[in-house]
DNA sequence: GCCAACGTTGGC
DNA sequence: GCCAACGTTGGC
């Protein structure tokens, strides 16, 4: 299957692209998913090689700030389980869990982010799922022109 | 801090 | 299965 593109959001005062570089490998596992179209996402359409595009969400600048690649396809997220971790789930069950994670590796931190302002104004990037009205989504996919037009515009 | 948009929950 | 109430997200 061709590579796909994925974004992901985060807020940096939880996790940021600097707490990813600062992990062993620069990779760490994608945890506290709990909407059921982004486990969805993750649970039957990530492999192992997509590109990820890390965005800060709720954070000064706004902006995509760097780029990563799957590098473990979806397992169950541990976190759910734990009853001491601000995502655990009571409902979920060790049989089936119910919420999944991947784990990135960093590629790439923007020496120059693109703003969410830039994409905005950007007409390539009308049709952006991150930019489209009441969009909440934490995980969302990305066209291969628009993954080519942030990586342009960070150049 | 506000609030619009959206997902989830639960009573009926 | 509807839908009001509620909680959360996230830009502003």
């Amino acid at each position: 299957m061709a590579k796909k593109y994925w974004l992901f959001k985060s807020e940096p005062g939880e996790f940021s692209i600097d707490d990813l570089e600062k992990c062993p490998g620069k990779r760490t596992y994608w945890d506290g998913i709990r909407n059921y179209q982004a486990r969805n996402f993750i649970r039957d359409k990530m492999r192992k090689g997509d590109g990820v595009l890390f965005y800060h969400s709720n954070a000064d600048p706004l902006a995509v700030v760097g780029h990563c690649e799957i590098v473990k396809e979806a397992y169950p997220d541990h976190t759910q389980f734990d009853p001491d971790n601000k995502h655990f789930d009571p409902e979920a069950i060790q049989k089936e869990p119910r919420w999944f994670m991947v784990d990135i590796k960093l590629k790439e931190k923007f020496k120059t982010p693109v703003t969410l302002k830039q994409i905005k104004e950007n007409p390539k990037m009308k049709d952006f799922r991150l930019i489209q009205r009441g969009n909440r989504l934490s995980v969302m996919s990305v066209t291969k022109s628009e993954w080519d037009e942030i990586i342009r515009l960070s150049r």
